[in-house]
Order: structure tokens, then sequence, then C-alpha cells
DNA sequence: TCTAATGATTCGTG
DNA sequence: CACGAATCATTAGA
């Protein structure tokens, strides 16, 4: 209180005193030979305000705002109060653009959820889309707008939850700040800081948009996870396609296992990924060593359809006077087209070449997404 | 509705 | 990483 009263005996008539003389009362006294008591008074004045009835405070409170020492007292409370509280709190204020944050607008706006309305969003729909088609086909479009849709959805909720929360948090802070001017006619508060206090509120309120956008991301997540879950949406293999790998499976029976180059050749034959291939040709060879018997009339139809198919073409080559070109999809010289004892898989590891291709071509979780390409 | 077929995934292995 | 084997999840046909 010594500090204080001494602060205040210096306020006696700030009219014509310098910043540095306000801090020595002493020369103020010298100066001026205003009482002390004309502060104490004031101050008891205040103190007792909030005992008063309403009329009599709200009486009291003009002739305070009135009395030709306010804005002088209320200018020195101001400073005091920055130097002492505000001061430390000022210094966590300018903290740096919050990563997670960062994130999250990352990811909304590479979704398209946020930003332009048709922008990056339909090229991850058009992705996801793609990845859950499958086969290319009318099929495609009907995803690519079933995800689209749901996407727009998820976009729409989001931008009016943001709204609601922008219109909130301009709402409240109007409501701060219109009471804290009105406040700063009978309690010291700086326009600096009723900034800081619309800081706070802001910094409160993005935690609240924070979970919004956290729960956005999720939402498109589960969306696409959905979508791009292929097992779901599993669809067969299209007739030709399937018989283009059968008769490669077939005519290639003692050695069932293509290498890179034929399963790049055979997947853009039935536009599928060469990963699709891969599988077909494992569940092939699993499926054919477990039941052979089952397989046999189809491995027979094969065999002719291949046998069949050499034919015409070496007769065609002959006809053109030129030698025929090797194809892998055709039988091979060596294998009797029909095969009188049930063929038997040579289940030998074929040489692991060309990994960087396979590592490049081969997408076990989004097999669908190079469907495309 | 049931069931066989089938494409995809997972796991262990070399 | 490719493969076999087991399994899952969906499709298609009876």
């Amino acid at each position: 209180m010594d500090d204080q009263t001494r602060m205040l005996a210096g306020l006696a008539g700030l009219g014509g005193l310098s910043q540095g003389d306000v801090g020595d009362p002493d020369s103020v006294r010298k100066q001026l030979g205003q009482p002390q008591q004309d502060i104490g008074d004031i101050l008891q004045q205040i103190m007792a305000i909030t005992d008063e009835s309403l009329d009599e405070a709200q009486a009291r409170k003009h002739a305070l705002n009135c009395h030709r020492m306010k804005p002088a007292l209320f200018s020195v409370l101001c400073e005091i109060k920055e130097k002492t509280v505000l001061s430390i709190r000022g210094i966590q204020d300018e903290d740096p653009p919050d990563p997670q944050i960062m994130r999250l607008d990352n990811m909304l706006l590479a979704e398209g959820v946020s930003g332009p309305e048709k922008g990056g969003g339909s090229a991850a729909a058009a992705a996801a889309a793609a990845a859950a088609g499958g086969s290319p086909g009318a099929d495609g479009g009907i995803e690519h707008s079933d995800y689209r849709a749901k996407l727009a959805q998820i976009r729409q909720i989001y931008h009016s939850e943001l709204e609601k929360y922008e219109q909130a948090c301009s709402e409240f802070t109007n409501h701060v700040m219109n009471l804290l001017r009105e406040q700063s006619r009978t309690r010291p508060i700086s326009p600096k800081e009723i900034e800081r206090m619309v800081a706070i509120i802001h910094r409160k309120f993005s935690s609240i948009q924070m979970q919004l956008k956290q729960s956005t991301c999720e939402a498109v997540m589960i969306l696409r996870s959905r979508f791009l879950d292929a097992r779901r949406k599993r669809r067969n293999f299209n007739k030709q396609a399937t018989e283009v790998l059968n008769e490669y499976f077939y005519s290639h029976l003692s050695n069932p296992y293509p290498s890179e180059e034929a399963k790049e050749e055979l997947a853009k034959k039935c536009a599928i990924t060469v990963s699709q291939v891969s599988n077909w040709f494992g569940n092939k060879r699993i499926r054919y060593k477990k039941n052979i018997g089952k397989f046999q009339e189809e491995a027979n139809l094969y065999a002719v359809k291949t046998a069949v198919d050499a034919a015409s073409v070496s007769a065609q080559a002959s006809q053109a006077n030129s030698p025929a070109t090797p194809n892998s999809g055709t039988v091979c010289p060596c294998q009797p087209p029909l095969t009188p004892t049930p063929p038997s898989i040579s289940i030998t590891l074929p040489p692991h070449t060309n990994q960087l291709r396979s590592m490049l071509l081969h997408t076990h979780c989004s097999s669908y997404t190079l469907a495309e390409v």
C-alpha cells in the first residue's frame, strides 16, 4: 500500500508533470502541495462503491468519471497493471502457428474439403473412385459420383460448422470487447489489454476449430477407406480377361510363373493391374494344385484353344512367308496340346528379376489405383 | 437363401 | 519380395 499511495500521491497534479516525475511524490508535493487526503478519499469511494445501492453507485460512478483526476489516475493504473501482470503474459502472446492445425489444414485442402469448390477434391475423389472401381467401365462413374456426393456432404457440414464457429467467435469477441470498453470507464483497462483478451479468446476458439477439423479429417479418412477397400468392392474379371489369363496358365502349365514382363503384358491385355495378375496366378496355381481333376476339363479346353490359335498363327505366317513371332499367350511348341495325364505344377521359385519395376508396379493395398494407368 | 466360385488379403517361409 | 497356404468377403447362379 505504501508504494501505491506514493504513486497516487504523485497523481495530485499530473497535468504539468513529465513521466519521470510521476515516480517521485516528494517533488510533486513540493510543487503542488496537494494533500494526500484527496487521493485517499477517491480510493475510499472506489472501494466502497460495491457496497452501495445501484442508484447510489451509478451516481458515484458518474461523479468519479467526471472527477478532474480521473484520466490521470486511469492512465497510471493502466501503466501499473501493464508493468506487473500483463508483462508476464505478454511473452506467450506471439506463439507460432500450431503444427497440428497446419497438418489438418493441409489434409483438408488435399482432400478437397476446404479450399476451392472443385479443386484438389475432385482429384482425390477421382483417385478414390478409380481405386474402388476395379475394372474400368460405367461402374466407375457411379462409384465416383457416390464418393463425390459423400465428400460434398462432409464439406457442407464442415463449412456450416466453421461458419457457426466463426460467428460465435466474433460474437463473443465483440461482446467481450464491448464489456471491456464499458468497464474501462471505471477500471483500468488499456486498449492493449483488450487486444490481448481478444487474442486469448481466439486461441480458445481455435482449439474448438481444431476439434472440428480433426473430426472432419476422420470422416474423410473413413469415407476413403470404405471406397478404397477393394475387397468390399470386388468385381469378377470380365470373360475376356479370364480367358487371356487361363490361356497363359494352361499353355505354361509346366511352369505357370509369368515373368514380370509377361505379367505386364497380361495386365495390359486384361485391363487389370500387375498385382491383380499376380493374385490371379497365385490363386490359380494353388486351386489347380488342390484339385487337378476338377480343372481337367478346363485344361483340355484351353489346350485345344491354344493349339487352334497356334495353328492359325503358323498358317498365317506361312502364307505371309514370314516367321511366326513367338507369343507368350500361345502354346509352347514343346507342350502337347492335350495332356493325357494330369499335368503337374513344378513348384520352383522363379528368379527375382526386376525388383525395382516390381516395387513400382506392385501395389497390394490399393491395387486398383494403377488399373487406369 | 444357400453355395460354389473368385478376387483380395494375411501370414509364414526362403 | 515372391510364393504357397489359409482365409476373408463378395459375386453369381441354382
